[in-house]
RNA sequence: GGAUCCGUGGCUCAGCAUGGAUAGAGCGUCUGCCUUCGGAGCAGAAUGUCGUGGGUUCAAAUCCCUCCGGAUCCGCCA
């Protein structure tokens, strides 16, 4: 009974809070709800009449303490009018009360996140559709930090995979010395050169028997081991400098030859072999291999084959079998651990100074390791192209009766970065004639934005230190807002022009209100803090950006619970705009009197505090001119 | 063959989850704004059968179905 009526009353919230939306016009006033629409039918009434009946109702209810001057009734919609002094005089005491926290909450306070993104085969440098991967994986663990999440952040090294092994094929057999490595060039652009021609060489003889051998030798043969992870190891070293150079960092490396020596695939076997809904087959074209049942899923029935194969006859466990194993782990149900090692403090100057430590095939006498993993819920950002296989891996927990585990296993899928008319691929290399590898677009960018910087900033001539910081800065923040712009569901198209572009929606356009905001602060004197007292007129401009500074943390919300930074990318920019619009029309330092002044600077040190706490999240870097 | 995603001004994209008032941005084009806190900015103009056809609804870019066009997946590859 109590729960029946609770039901209710939490619907008819819903029901309230749902109907609220922002009017197409202010003349409409600030909030809108077209809640009598929704009535109209229970009451059986007109919703023009329900909306004059219920804003008459609130209209009697008012007095100047409240947050609302007025509502109106129009062609059915209950129009609502803010009284702007005492909201501002609210959001403004919250705001420089939460400072760098304005905008969080604790929803995720106590659980644990792990966040895997970039994972890409250590074979070659990164292009431009891993660095969209890097970012956005990147953006969603400091959005979930935000939600009050522990957010874990891994990276998977797959060194015992079938491009490795082409790779060490190809060096092995000389390949590698017909690959001219540029002057300067890193050796991991370098490498991935030798990756493609190593490939088309193998197509073309059909040798890749001679892979296998590689690949096997390589689990077996520990000074083939030694020769592969070194390779690696130099490659992932490269990769990370261009990580770094875009912001993102990470926490733990996980490379897929500790996983196979640590157990936990072996622990896995074990847990799938008691359940039923795996099995070893002993006829069929399956015959010899361990297959999971997923036939008896609903949501496999259309599957030409809903069944998948686990382990090879040969006994080598398939990718998505290790990948179910690897998820387990990471929630902490298979419990075998791996050797950890710290290797570097990553400098971050955006966000905090983060440790990094890696998996490890030996241990230093005396040095501590670090249990990494055991997690309440798990994001994986990997591209479109896996959904099925990672479909495969969500019900693969719910085939255990892990369903717990099976809620909180969270596909972050996206779609590729392509050249305009072609794929970009590591295995043919054409994002070499592209020039589409991460480090190429960086060094593009920065071209264009020291042109823009030497026209802009001739005085930067004598502080060229100075200028190459800002520089840096208005690359990374250029790059990183264009990636993440863009919805996940939607292809982007790499042209250069577009990558580097540094005005309208753009990073660089965001850094510039920022500037804008904090020049002014820094020529008053003294900052007082703000009190609102008595009456002074508030433009529609400056109720604006009023509104959106109050509409931050719903926005790290609904960020977070729709896996969308584009949320946050577009809320920066909304809030910026506001902020220009602002600017443009309402002078601050010399504002018309003593009160507006107050107001205005009060309104300018919250707008600095929300840019920054959401450029943050963006991992725009914050500088102080530009 | 089956499954998933996409189709919105000349170009590139938001909006679709939870249907609501005049469909929003940026680029490009055109017109204005520097004796004013920094013009990487602001104001304004032009450009739209929201792929097609149907359905549900008081109301559809949004939900359902058809078809067309594009991408991806359905492996003892990863």
């Amino acid at each position: 009974m109590i729960n029946s009526h609770l039901e209710i009353d939490s619907s008819i919230e819903n029901l309230i809070e749902n109907s609220i939306e922002i009017p197409p016009t202010f003349e409409f006033g600030e909030r809108s709800s077209n809640i009598a629409f929704k009535l109209a039918k229970f009451l059986k009434k007109s919703p023009m009449k329900i909306a004059e009946e219920l804003s008459q109702g609130i209209n009697n209810n008012l007095d100047e303490k409240t947050l609302i001057v007025k509502t109106t009734p129009v062609k059915g919609y209950i129009n609502f009018f803010i009284n702007f002094i005492p909201f501002f005089n609210r959001l403004y005491t919250q705001i420089k009360k939460e400072g760098a926290k304005y905008g969080e909450n604790t929803r995720g306070k106590g659980k644990k996140i792990i966040v895997e993104h970039t994972s890409i085969n250590p074979v070659k440098a990164l292009h431009i559709g891993n660095l969209r991967n890097a970012i956005l994986g990147d953006c969603i663990a400091r959005i979930y930090k935000r939600n009050g999440w522990k957010v874990e952040v891994q990276n998977l090294i797959d060194d015992f995979g079938r491009q490795v092994a082409t790779l060490i094929w190809g060096i092995l057999n000389g390949h590698h010395l017909g690959v001219v490595r540029e002057i300067n060039e890193k050796y991991d652009v370098w490498l991935g050169k030798v990756y493609s021609h190593c490939n088309s060489l193998l197509a073309e003889n059909d040798l890749w028997p001679e892979v296998d051998k590689v690949m096997v030798d390589m689990r077996h043969d520990p000074h083939m081991y030694r020769f592969m992870r070194n390779i690696c190891q130099t490659c992932v070293d490269n990769n990370l400098e261009t990580s770094w150079r875009y912001g993102v960092t990470y926490n733990y490396l996980v490379w897929e030859s500790d996983i196979s020596r640590s157990g936990v695939w072996e622990e896995t076997l074990r847990l799938l072999e008691k359940n039923s809904s795996f099995h070893w087959e002993k006829e069929g074209s399956n015959a010899g291999c361990f297959i999971a049942n997923l036939g008896k899923l609903d949501e496999f029935q259309d599957k030409k084959n809903p069944d998948k194969v686990f382990v090879r006859s040969n006994g080598i466990p398939t990718y998505v079998a290790h990948d179910v194993a690897l998820q387990l782990w990471k929630f902490g149900i298979v419990k075998a651990n791996l050797i950890s090692r710290s290797v570097v403090k990553q400098k971050n100057e955006s966000e905090e100074t983060r440790d990094l430590w890696t998996s490890t095939d030996f241990r230093v006498s005396g040095e501590k390791g670090k249990i990494f993993g055991k997690s309440n819920r798990v994001c994986n950002v990997i591209g479109m192209e896996q959904n099925y296989e990672q479909e495969i891996v969500r019900y693969s927990l719910k085939l255990l009766s892990l369903n717990n585990e099976f809620e909180n296993s969270f596909h972050m899928s996206y779609k590729h970065v392509n050249a305009p008319h072609a794929r970009f691929s590591g295995r043919t290399g054409n994002w070499i004639e592209e020039r589409a590898w991460a480090d190429a677009v960086f060094e593009d960018t920065y071209t264009a934005a020291f042109k823009a910087i030497s026209k802009k900033r001739p005085d930067l001539e004598d502080n060229p230190i100075k200028r190459e910081k800002i520089v840096n800065s208005i690359t990374a923040a250029a790059i990183r807002y264009w990636l993440v712009k863009f919805s996940t569901e939607t292809e982007i198209k790499f042209r250069i022009e577009d990558a580097t572009s540094l005005e309208g929606d753009t990073g660089p356009f965001l850094m510039y209100s920022t500037v804008r905001a904090m020049k002014i602060l820094t020529k008053l004197s003294k900052i007082k803090a703000f009190s609102a007292r008595g009456d002074y007129a508030i433009t529609q401009n400056e109720k604006n950006l009023i509104l959106q500074l109050y509409r931050c943390p719903k926005v790290i919300k609904n960020a977070a619970d729709s896996l969308q930074p584009l949320m946050i990318a577009k809320y920066a920019y909304e809030l910026a705009s506001s902020f220009n619009r602002f600017y443009e029309t309402s002078r601050v330092l010399n504002a018309e009197s003593a009160k507006l002044k107050n107001f205005r600077v009060a309104l300018v040190q919250i707008f600095s505090i929300v840019i920054q706490n959401i450029l943050h999240i963006l991992g725009i870097p914050i500088v102080d001119e530009m």
